[in-house]
DNA sequence: AACTGTCCCTGCAAGC
DNA sequence: TGCTTGCAGGGACAGT
């Protein structure tokens, strides 16, 4: 599933792709894609604009239009966004297809890809940013565009009550950051998901801000994480590797990649699946 | 204010 | 074999 890593990696590709591209046409299939501002207002805002950057910010790729309005793209659950040339055969479930004008005597289309439609794709003018996706303005430090060290993750820590994994899950507190990474993270720093902040010495905050800039830059020097379901892949199509380093997350019952004395133990908490080594964890 | 539980949606795998 | 059921989970929202 998209994370920080995998939003990062789409960025990149739309950075390299599309961005300098004018859009000539404009498709929207599926008006549950769009619904935060509808079907006319992502069509007219996209047709003949061009994209001028890629950014990203936890979960939220943004980039500026020519036009001065930004588009926004979320891939939630399993959005994808993929170039082909034009004519390619569309996959089920394309439901936004932005047709880049003619270059080099190509013509090609980036798809918004979206079986189970969690997904949006945003056009917005940037003075309505608040009215349109206030959530942009809660979220947390990016532990990977923002400066991020101790102090940082200690002050956004700060006050915070309850388990530690809901916290590492909340946008609010650390932005990016979903259910395969905060068990990667947690396990890498020794601390079980039930942790509360109150009973982390500063060294092991120390280490567990370490340990989030480690983990997600390594994932997203592997392009990503891709599951079982393979509904993760860049914008050329390609499969992520990092699964191939996870050391808890879909391990339950093989042993602990640290201490090979345990099996990885799997339970429910705030309602996401968690696997953990009973031992190395505490 | 900040926490927890529910819902949205589809594809896939397990179980009968 | 073919159906039903459960599970996957990001984030908004309602309830506490």
């Amino acid at each position: 599933m998209p994370e920080l890593p995998e939003v990062e990696t789409v960025r990149r590709g739309i950075e390299s792709r599309v961005v300098g591209r004018r859009i000539s046409h404009v498709e929207v299939g599926r008006e549950r894609s769009v619904r935060r501002v509808g079907k006319e207002a992502v069509i007219h805002g996209l047709l003949g604009a061009t994209l001028v950057s890629a950014r990203r910010r936890g979960k939220y790729i943004l980039c500026d239009l020519d036009t001065g309005e930004q588009l926004m793209i979320h891939l939630r659950m399993s959005g994808r966004v993929l170039v082909e040339k034009a004519g390619t055969k569309r996959p089920p479930h394309t439901h936004v297809v932005l047709t880049l004008a003619e270059r080099d005597g190509v013509i090609e289309e980036m798809w918004f890809v979206d079986p189970r439609t969690f997904g949006e794709v945003v056009v917005f003018d940037p003075a309505h940013t608040a009215e349109v996706l206030p959530e942009l303005a809660r979220l947390g430090v990016d532990p990977i565009v923002d400066e991020f060290n101790a102090d940082v993750l200690a002050r956004a820590l700060r006050g915070r009550r309850g388990a530690l994994k809901p916290l590492l899950l909340n946008q609010h507190v650390v932005a990016g950051i979903g259910n395969i990474y905060a068990d990667e993270i947690l396990h890498l720093a020794g601390l079980r998901w039930n942790r509360t902040v109150d009973s982390l010495s500063r060294k092991k905050i120390n280490e567990l801000a370490t340990h989030i800039s480690e983990v997600l830059t390594q994932a997203i020097e592997a392009g990503g994480s891709t599951l079982q379901d393979t509904q993760y892949v860049d914008i050329e199509g390609n499969v992520g590797s990092f699964q191939e380093n996870h050391r808890v997350y879909g391990r339950e019952g093989q042993g602990c990649i640290t201490c090979g004395k345990v099996s990885i133990r799997r339970v429910i908490v705030a309602g996401r699946s968690t696997s953990y080594c009973p031992r190395c964890q505490k």
